[in-house]
DNA sequence: ACAACTTATAGTCTTTATGACTATTAGTCG
DNA sequence: CGACTAATAGTCATAAAGACTATAAGTTGT
């Protein structure tokens, strides 16, 4: 279908929120950084389509992915019409591996300080997925997804504030997260730290999805 | 743009809450009720193919429109190819006036327990847009939108228990909303009713855009 | 072995919001 | 004028949030 595309936002963490972006190999848009994109096939949905496109990219497969909106500007693509499906998902890190190739000529993470101008109106996508982020991991604990599978009270305290943008009071997050009995203590600690050692937790999809009803709101 | 369409679900309150559908007049789902939609062209964006299309059915514009998301199962539509983008949209009633034609043979509200059995995924499309409506009028008083521009608090409150499809407190409701100082009291009362009158209420725009940072959570 | 430092974790206190109520008031209808 | 209906006011107990202070458990350097 060469009239509809798909865009998708990546999100990554490490110490700090990170985005995916490819640096176009050919094209109109040659040598610039964008959005991970492609062609929709005539034999897949958006969601196959988005999850083919993460996957080529990343390596990684069963993750967080969701769709954002459709993009539909008469002029946001040149020369022609193209309505895009715009996707972001969640990757932890520990699962994924870079993939070259695939029209691109080179892939990296950018933090969002860092990130360069992109053409189309990627740069309005990007912002939406941001937005979205910080909506949904309000409401649902999708951020358990950036991290690896075992992780400190801290490093989750790290990533709502990297993508909230605000700074959290210690002792309060532990209560409130710890009271909503989503993490499972793993009798483990971390190691290789000049400081006393945190229990690693992990998050606890069955207590989450028996729960699922119940309201997850973190109003801060 | 001919595998490119748009859906929409729109909505309107009396009592209850109501959605609009048509009656297709011809094509291939002849004389079945479904979701007002049409073909995106390719001189107008997304959004302006939304607008368009509910003008042509209810009259009415400046109104509440927002997207859901667009829809691309490959077998969604018989015998070709089509994504939808849909939309929903909250429309006040002293608003509204029918407009005929548009091939559709007939258009009607509908409350939600009579909704009939929808073509193509509309019943899909629908479902999301109540639960996006359900997670929206939670977050933002987009409610408003559906009431006429003078309300009493029963009103508004009956509006939310449809939505939300729980039972409230009337005391308590009146607390949290006056509280948040988003209604101008109109120092009018309702008339023609049999019982004590209420007072009239507006929203307040301009104190809505200046606490837009403010929260607004109910979470009930 | 101990002081200095860093981070984890426990606990306190005050304020505010919520939910479940009861009570009173203002109006209509017969 | 009394019964009825809905509006509006107010109370009280509970729970959560936010701002703290305090202590514990490790590390590193001397």
């Amino acid at each position: 279908m060469d009239d509809l595309s798909i865009d998708s936002v990546i999100f990554g963490f490490s110490n700090e929120l990170k985005v995916l972006l490819v640096k176009h190999a050919e094209g109109i848009s040659k040598g610039k950084w964008a959005l991970p994109g492609g062609w929709i096939t005539y034999d897949e949905s958006l969601d196959e389509a988005a999850y083919r496109i993460l996957r080529l990219l990343t390596g990684v497969k069963d993750i967080f992915l969701e769709q954002l909106q459709a993009f539909g500007s008469v002029d946001r693509f040149p020369n022609k019409r193209v309505v895009t499906v715009a996707y972001y998902s969640l990757v932890k890190d520990e699962d994924y591996n870079v993939v070259a190739g695939f029209t691109a000529s080179d892939v990296r993470w950018f933090s969002l300080s860092e990130i360069p101008s992109l053409p189309y109106d990627h740069k309005e996508i990007l912002d939406h997925a941001l937005e979205q982020l910080k909506t949904k991991i309000k409401q649902e604990p999708i951020g358990f997804n950036l991290l690896p599978k075992k992780f400190t009270l801290l490093q989750l305290q790290s990533l709502y504030e990297s993508i909230l943008q605000l700074k959290l009071d210690k002792p309060n997050f532990r209560r409130k997260m710890l009271g909503m009995k989503l993490l499972i203590d793993c009798h483990e600690k971390q190691d290789n730290v000049s400081h006393r050692a945190a229990k690693l937790y992990m998050f606890d999809e069955d207590v989450y999805r028996s729960l699922k009803e119940h309201k997850f709101v973190l109003d801060w």
